[in-house]
DNA sequence: AACATCTTGGAAAACGTTACCCGCATCTCG
DNA sequence: CGAGATGCGGGTAACGTTTTCCAAGATGTT
């Protein structure tokens, strides 16, 4: 059975010039409410508009100016976390012309690459990375092209704005909360960073810098104990196991994000334990999960809404003003207490 | 501060066949592998392509041809079994020219079709459907548009190809376990429908058919007992309230999909209830945490990334071949029992 | 040797927009 | 009333590709 026999061009510019009596530059300046239009002649192009069911094409656009594109580079799908952000963006570009593209998946340095390279060649207006691994400099290289908002990584940049929560004081939030409730050997599980650069910027590593300045804060410096493997529910399960071979067990686990507390949570049933009765395991995100009832996992709350607002704010900012100084947003993380942590 | 002062213009394909001393339409060739190219000639060009680090521009692309690009609509980022499917479309994409992008949380059909024209403007090569809400007349004019695959939804086109599991067997799978446990009042919640097309296409609705003729099947008809909300944690969680308020409590609730479960589970802790001591639960899709641990879920497997292998093949092969007669895959489902169900 | 065919490369015309510039009316102001 | 603004509309040249063509030389066929 083939397909219908009519491949019907597209309505054009020109065509809904004609059928107004206008010329295509006429409606042009209405399409971009640019100058030199009277009102009556508005009208009379917008309703060929209508009448003709034209829509730009976004690709002669991109070759003159706009596509009216943003980009949106996500890690991980599955994390729930990037969800929250997704919706702050959206709110904020909800309304406007600009249409929001993701690409996600892109869990290595190459994949970034390759990701951001199609950003540009499709002449994206502007693109949002979320906790990009590739590194400063190709970073302000990608700036340099189009207008760049980096979420979730610490560190200032003359070219692109920021938007992040303060991971440092996060972590410090769970590790007073455990050690007020008694406990002293408390353990992180962190995502295994030797990058020098990344050691300063990326999340993961301020979080465990921030565990390890609080612990010293409760003078608890002694019992400094980390499993260093990655953020994955794999990851959590792996670095529980090490964990619980200590010779001196911990009696609560902060694991660096909520989907590594999964992972904790995982190898607990394993070992017949459960939190808190046996463990106390706290999180980081506030992820839609960590709400979930029969897990109601302590975490950190970071926001991901206000996050996704602000970068998408600022992205727009940039748009229409690519010689702005940058602006870096940090955000403060607030404490959930829930039922996984409790008193030793 | 201000940026950089070089815009850098970007390099074009004139440039490349400057340097080369060849013309752009040799330079074109290459980049095609059309006919007509010596490879002393491809050799000349890649050269001058990989020296200048000459990236083709996909909005010029666009305007004569093909844009290299893939668009997928995904109801809800949340749902992680769209995450399967995703995997499985870049399995089959990577290694191509095609980019995927895509486009989220359009949860409503005035939402779909605005994504949907977004990717119509943007020349987009291709799209891949999931579950849309939108009107089947709709369908239809966009696959006339672009080539197009629908994922799951029931129902044969003339015009687009479609990969579905088979939702009707796999609700009689969960009630044939659910009668072999020895369970006779099992409940069943539905995500509303009314629209009577839908009520034939939409998984949902086969579902509900599935666990009706199963239940008949089983002899079991006088017990049907549904409650009809959506298909959210949200929806489970209100569903479940109804059916433990029922004068005769149901002892097994199957939920049609994971995280209508997962809502289930919520109601269940909030009435002091666990499952499966007091009531067996069952869900829908087998998602990363269906499989988690503490959980532990019995659900029904859809294979998500074969269903997205699929679907991206289906669509590399319209691409190429926009005439040929469309293709409707059907996948078998199948049961994964867990520890969320047990014998009455 | 004459003719047909194949190979290799290039010139030039699209594709659908927007930006720049120009021309004509119509005001405004001394 | 003349000169300068201002408002409004259009002509046309880009933007960076791909896709016909077409020409010229090489090769093969009678």
């Amino acid at each position: 059975m083939p397909r219908g026999p009519a491949p019907a061009r597209r309505v054009t510019i020109i065509d809904v010039a004609r059928h107004a009596g206008v010329s295509t530059t006429a409606v042009s300046k209405v399409l971009n409410n640019a100058y030199g239009a009277s009102s009556q002649m508005q009208a009379k192009v917008r309703a060929a508009i209508d009448e003709l069911g034209y829509r730009p094409s976004a690709s002669a656009r991109g070759l003159r100016g706009q596509t009216y594109t943003i980009g949106v580079m996500l890690p991980d799908i599955r994390n729930p976390f990037f969800a929250d952000i997704l919706d702050g963006i959206n709110a904020q570009l909800d309304g406007t012309d600009y249409q929001v593209l993701i690409a996600a998946s892109c869990n290595n340095e190459p994949g970034e690459a390759h990701v951001t390279d199609a950003m540009i060649d499709r002449n994206m207006d502007g693109v949002i990375l979320i906790a990009p691994l590739t590194s400063r400099q190709r970073l302000e290289r990608i700036a340099g092209t189009m207008p760049t908002v980096v979420v979730g990584r610490h560190g200032h940049s003359a070219v692109y704005d920021t938007v992040a929560d303060d991971d440092f004081v996060g972590a410090g939030l769970i590790v007073a909360h455990l050690a007020e409730l008694g406990h002293r050997r408390i353990a992180h599980i962190e995502h295994h960073e030797t990058n020098p650069v990344r050691l300063i910027e990326m999340p993961n590593a301020v979080r465990a810098d921030g565990y390890r300045h609080a612990m010293r804060a409760h003078s608890l410096g002694e019992h400094i104990d980390l499993a260093s493997t990655t953020y994955t529910q794999q990851g959590g399960y792996l670095g529980a196991k090490q964990l619980l071979a200590r010779p001196q067990r911990p009696t609560a686990i902060f694991a660096g994000a909520d989907i590594v507390a999964m992972g904790v949570l995982d190898a607990l049933t394993e070992a017949s334990l459960s939190a808190p009765a046996d463990i106390s395991v706290a999180g980081y995100d506030n992820t839609t999960f960590a709400a979930f009832g029969p897990i109601s996992l302590t975490t950190v709350d970071q926001a991901g809404n206000q996050i996704g607002t602000n970068a998408a704010r600022l992205l727009l900012d940039r748009i229409s003003d690519n010689n702005r100084p940058t602006t870096q947003v940090k955000l403060s993380p607030t404490l959930v207490v829930r039922r996984t942590t409790a008193p030793l």
